[in-house]
DNA sequence: GGTGACTTGACAACATCATTGTCAAGGTTC
DNA sequence: GAACCTTGACAATGATGTTGTCAAGTCACC
């Protein structure tokens, strides 16, 4: 059985708080530093900076990243088909991504865009983000 | 004034009947026919066949291809990010692409399929498809 | 304070992709 | 029967994604 010490022991962790640096967020997600500044250039990932203009990446952007790659590596989407589907994201307050793992089911509508009953440690595909992982920092 | 034969005396065009062999379909969409099967070879085009397996567009086929050749002209979306944003579109039941034109709006939810108050003669932007061609054809 | 990190802009290599072109051989259609 | 269609195939060209490297300067941690 786990020790009890568990993330409700942990100090909340804001996901939005900018903490790593460029190198540090480029081992997380297994990419070259140069392909980071690269995804900023292209306005798909935007980290914050300090007053001295050093990036700094928040777990969201992380998840952001993580997000990328997975369309680039794992379904061949470009960085432009990247941008299109954050753009809907955004526009539709929804986490549309989480959609191409979701269960196929039935269902009529899906506005919701925290996903309810999902299991965020089963990933849908063994190498691809999790659910609750989309881009959307909603 | 115009003559009483407008489009309420013509007979109902299905939007889903195959009618244009390939050749056609390129002229309508401006592409080549190589590229038409090209579509249909990545699974983004499905066109009916004839009994002697001639390729056969409709007009949701055409509509289908025109946002094709958007995404990818215009966006700079590549055939695989397309086929992600499809694959979006069917899993959601909506058309989710027209959210790309539509004017931005605080709205918490867009479910319906079919666009209500939207003119489909009012081009969202000057080289892109109505926003009632969505390529969805529900 | 100095070393390794960060920043900027820039160029380049290589693999992949999108589109068009063309070919051959055979069947279809108007 | 000529022009179209089908298949699979190869190829050219421009674009893209990722990584690498460079130079010069600034920052931050030890």
């Amino acid at each position: 059985m786990e020790p009890r010490r568990t993330d409700a022991s942990r100090p909340y962790r804001d996901p939005s708080r900018p903490v790593y640096v460029i190198s540090v967020a480029a081992e997380l997600v297994r990419v070259h530093p140069r392909t980071l500044r690269i995804y900023e250039g292209e306005g798909l990932v935007c980290p914050a900076r300090t007053p001295t203009n050093i990036r700094l990446y928040s777990e969201n952007d992380i998840r952001r990243v993580t997000w990328i790659r997975h369309l680039t590596q794992n379904l061949g989407v470009n960085l432009a088909g990247i941008r299109v589907l954050f753009e809907l994201e955004e526009r539709l307050g929804m986490r549309i991504l989480e959609q191409l793992y979701a269960e196929r089911e039935d269902h009529s509508t899906s506005t919701d865009p925290e996903p309810t009953d999902t299991d965020p440690a089963a990933a849908p595909t063994p190498d691809g983000p999790t659910p609750a992982d989309s881009p959307s920092n909603r």
